[in-house]
DNA sequence: CAATTTTTTGACCAAATGGTCTACTTTTCT
DNA sequence: AGAAAAGTAGACCATTTGGTCAAAAAATTG
């Protein structure tokens, strides 16, 4: 009988792990060239030959991290559709991806890094899945344009302005942190997600649900 | 008499303009670490060696053509006042950094990078007069928004998402040629940029300037 | 317990690479 | 023309680094 060991638990598992994570952490401050697998093991607190020993190449494990980023793209505006309001679903969607910038900047950085320099190891999966949910989304927003409820905009760069917006506090917060002399908190974040979300939604002639607009100041 | 030469005609600036333009190339396209001074000389067609002689360093070399790549965060907005319509300002504005982007994204993409790895180059000059014009900037944005120009916002965010957008043209190029299975051409870029206008002055509670209008579709 | 598989490690290697040294050629200046 | 400066270029070197090997240790299995 041959035993094949898939369980999360164990050694194994458990190096894996922490391997991936000591990669993530060195990949996004170091980009992949710039990263020594010794850097990663050391991060990992094992010897070099450990670490290839799970991942047989740097790019292996470089392709695992990635592929694990790639999770973070998930949302709910996935799942929409034409009933749905689409201000309600904008302004989830701008709230998640600022969340995912906020908790997980570095595999956003990867990934832009990854972006910039080609993106060379996202082929097949990512660009046929990502594909398709474009084509999906786009079409979505077609829907509602076509049924007044969003008015006529090309979906195209809608996304990618809520894109750009949102992981630009992931992959530019040394910028803004040196700008604003501070890194920024939760609190800024969410100050950030509501003028977002108030600016892409105005923009849209939508008017931005209430549960989004700022309860402080009220008088 | 010790002459000095600081034309920019001659074998030496030639070269040395030939370099840079090779050096951004490179570095745009794999990084600090990733590009090889050999890749550069290359590129350039000349031998290593010749590169060294006119920058000591790897080092230097980037330095110096992440220096370039400044010069073009310079822009008309820089020298707006109150008396100007907001409207108007930031219309340029984004046309303008979506020109860069279109014309220049290689520069934008080292840009990036460099702040993505934590901006470890950019200390000094750019550190203090960024923050020196940010400073202006907002303060500007404060003024319009007292005399009723602006309705109330962070000028910061708005800023932020201005850049985001516009320069993810340049430094997301690789995934947005993938999703539309083509290049962005000029016309495209003029698109988006339409759209970027609207959405962010729409976002601003501020009326489109005609000339920012598509007037094809008028009948 | 013995056999087998999995995991851990140090020693080592070949290629890549940033940078130096030295010598030669070309240009510029007086 | 002749000296000095600027530019060109091959040979070479030390370091870094991705990856291999073999051997030992630990865990698992029959």
């Amino acid at each position: 009988m041959i035993k094949l060991r898939d369980t999360d638990a164990g050694v194994g598992a458990t190096n894996k792990r922490n391997i991936l994570q000591a990669a993530e952490k060195c990949f996004a401050q170091f980009g992949f060239k710039g990263t020594a697998v010794q850097k990663i093991a050391d991060e990992a607190k094992l010897p070099k030959t450990n670490v290839l020993y799970y991942f047989k190449t740097k790019q292996e494990l470089y392709v695992a991290v990635l592929e694990e980023t790639l999770s973070l793209w998930n949302s709910h505006f996935d799942r929409a559709t034409v009933d749905d309001d689409p201000a309600e679903v904008l302004a989830a969607y701008i709230t998640e991806k600022m969340e995912v910038s906020r908790t997980h900047p570095q595999a956003s950085k990867i990934f832009a890094m990854e972006i910039i320099n080609g993106a060379q190891n996202l082929t097949g999966y990512f660009d046929e899945e990502h594909a398709k949910w474009m084509e999906g989304r786009l079409a979505l927003i077609d829907q509602w344009i076509e049924v007044g409820k969003l008015p006529q905009l090309d979906g195209e760069y809608l996304l990618y302005t809520i894109w750009a917006s949102t992981q630009h506090y992931a992959d530019f917060s040394a910028q803004i942190t040196r700008l604003r002399g501070r890194k920024m908190i939760k609190a800024d974040f969410e100050t950030a997600t509501r003028q977002l979300i108030q600016l892409v939604l105005g923009g849209c002639n939508l008017p931005v649900p209430s549960r989004y607009i700022e309860n402080i100041d009220v008088e």
